[in-house]
RNA sequence: UGGGGCGUAGUCAAGUGGUUAAGACACAGGACUUUGACUCCUGCAUUCGGAGGUUCGAAUCCUCCCGCCCCAGCCA
């Protein structure tokens, strides 16, 4: 997964014939969060491709900076979540770990630079009268009457506002420019304003702040930044970023490249949404597993390994696209089913008894860890007259092409025995109950000496040594493919995103299990134990994502399932 | 006649003047199977948003047209 076995994209390109031509001899790349909110995984996207491209070539590094210009909205808690999501992503920014606001002091000096070029001035219009100036996306602006004031005033002013002289919102810096610029942008943009906020980092040492437009060129360019990539909706700001760093005395001019933003059909990815579903309490959290963020992933089960697949498979363009979230669901099995040990375990149990079974007997079966790698070795499942299977395994009408048990027939279980269905037990309500079934003892381990075949194999667990365990089923969280669609993306959530299974019950070795290890429960998909509400006494498991289901999603196709036959 | 960007399969995405237009996901068949999983095999764009033009030859070059996305925060 390096640069060198995948098609180049457009930014690799670059970046060859950057070192080729000899403008660049080393690569730097940065990933500049700002920290008000959690990571998700449309930020896996630029993480993977900053360190990606780092990894790739010779002389590399890349810069983790906080874009924290903005105290009224950021906070340290989310740095801290940040950055382990990002080492948990597999991503090491080694001692380049910076701030925006470490440059506060070097920004401000730039800005007093302008002033003295006659390229920035301290204006006193409103808010509201900047709009009113700013024309529209059709008709010019018009100049502030505060444009021509001299350097000297400027510079007067500026050092007062920085000295807390002025209230909030009562005047900005902004670069002179062209109020008749097809480009809203350079239409004189506010770079510093006033606010009296302390800072997580700096505290009261500031009373005025500068603008991202200001402040992130000049931070890429004082950090040695060669491309600088960013989102697309980040184009239309290049002349800006461009313009800055023309203005001013600094011998450094990163390439600001933009790429377009992942888009996952059935998945929002804005942290404004994010923030919705948490408020209004459609999730339990930002760490819900339903969510995109990647502390919710993480604690799905969710590897990532998985994700780095996922945004090397994606790739990288200047492309509008919505990828599909089968996509992200195949890297991830292709993950957990070559490194998932496999267990057993009964989501909705059904008590089978097995006649002829002697009553106090206990066998411990051995069973593979993993069908495909012997090197991760085997356990031992233990065996006894009661067992529970699933629910679904079993049909008293069997339909057509249906492999499980039924009355009469027999299947196998998993590394025990072949049974055969012999009693169906009900409740008053008709419910059934109950299966007695007979075992032959001459199957252990699942073969038939005299060669005989059955159709199914299930799985079990015993009844007298099964954990019990919570178990909640996930699924996508909206309907609809494109829940950002229209405004209404809470009309649209999936209201059977989460079915909890109180009931289950797991095989004995499933006590150990410890969050952030991934199995395989056998034909019903990967699950980890829930970092959050799972305890000792009460064990939680997360579905991770189910096993495919060519036999369902034929039916479902068929609409056998949606006349309500089960399973 | 505001500015900027983007159109290759259902979804991503290679290809940038000469190949039957890669690959993956999805989907559909089939084989195998002690997981209806995995794996394997097969199929899936006579055509690149459209129309013209240049050329022996065009997804690639030119012209016009069509469609979609972004921008009017003292957010990033």
């Amino acid at each position: 997964m390096t640069n060198n076995d995948r098609p180049r994209d457009f930014i690799r390109k670059i970046i060859d014939s950057d070192l080729e031509n000899g403008r660049h001899a080393e690569i730097v790349t940065r990933f500049p969060p700002e920290p008000n909110g959690y990571l998700h995984i449309g930020h896996a996207k630029s993480i993977c491709l900053n360190f990606g491209i780092a990894a790739g070539y010779p002389h590399t590094r890349v810069h983790l900076r906080f874009d924290d210009t903005n105290p009224s909205k950021e906070e340290q808690e989310y740095v801290d979540a940040i950055k382990a999501d990002i080492k948990w992503l597999g991503f090491d920014w080694g001692d380049h770990l910076f701030h925006a606001s470490d440059y506060f002091e070097k920004l401000y000096g730039f800005a007093e630079e302008l002033i003295k070029k006659g390229l920035a001035y301290v204006c006193e219009l409103t808010a509201d009268e900047i709009r009113e100036h700013r024309g529209t996306l059709t008709e010019p602006g018009k100049e502030s009457p505060f444009r021509e004031r001299s350097a000297e005033e400027n510079l007067d002013l500026f050092e007062r506002m920085r000295a807390g002289e002025f209230p909030d919102g009562s005047k900005v810096l902004r670069a002179k420019i062209d109020m008749k610029n097809g480009n809203l942008n350079l239409r004189d943009p506010v770079i510093y304003r006033i606010m009296h906020t302390s800072h997580p980092r700096t505290g009261d040492a500031w009373c005025v702040y500068p603008m991202y437009d200001f402040t992130h060129p000049i931070s890429d360019a004082l950090e040695g930044i060669t491309h600088s990539l960013c989102t697309l909706e980040f184009e239309y700001h290049r002349p800006l970023y461009d313009w800055v760093l023309d203005h001013i005395t600094i011998s450094c001019h990163p390439r600001q490249i933009e790429f377009a933003r992942l888009n996952l059909s059935y998945t929002v990815v804005s942290k404004r949404k994010l923030l919705k579903l948490v408020n209004e309490n459609v999730v339990s959290g930002w760490d819900d597993p339903r969510m995109p963020t990647l502390s919710g992933i993480r604690r799905r089960g969710y590897t990532p390994a998985a994700i780095r697949y996922f945004c090397y498979r994606i790739g990288v363009a200047r492309k509008d696209s919505t990828v599909e979230v089968e996509l992200l669901e195949h890297c991830l099995r292709d993950d957990l089913n070559e490194n998932a040990p496999r267990v057993l375990g009964v989501l909705d149990p059904l008590k089978v008894v097995i006649s002829n079974y002697p009553e106090e007997l206990e066998e411990d079966l051995p069973a593979a860890n993993h069908p495909k790698r012997p090197e991760m070795g085997e356990r031992k499942i233990p065996f006894s007259r009661e067992i529970y299977i699933e629910r679904g395994d079993f049909m008293e009408e069997p339909v057509k092409k249906f492999k499980r048990l039924a009355p009469g027939r027999e299947v196998r279980l998993r590394y025990a025995y072949f049974i055969t269905c012999e009693e169906v037990i009900k409740d008053d309500n008709g419910v059934v109950v109950e299966l007695r079934c007979s075992y032959d003892p001459e199957t252990r381990g699942g073969n038939a000496p005299d060669g005989r075949k059955v159709k199914g194999t299930i799985h079990w667990v015993s009844a007298r040594h099964a954990v019990p365990a919570e178990v909640r089923l996930y699924d996508r969280l909206f309907t609809r493919p494109d829940p950002e669609g229209d405004g209404d993306f809470l009309g649209c959530v999936n209201p059977d995103s989460l079915t909890v299974m109180t009931d289950s019950r797991l095989e004995p070795s499933l006590a150990a299990a410890r969050p952030g290890e991934n199995y395989q429960f056998e034909r019903n998909g990967y699950f980890c134990l829930d970092s959050g509400d799972s305890t000792r006494k009460r064990l939680v498991f997360n579905r991770t994502v189910t096993l495919r289901d060519t036999w369902n999603s034929r039916r479902r196709l068929r609409g056998d399932l949606l006349r309500g036959q089960q399973p």
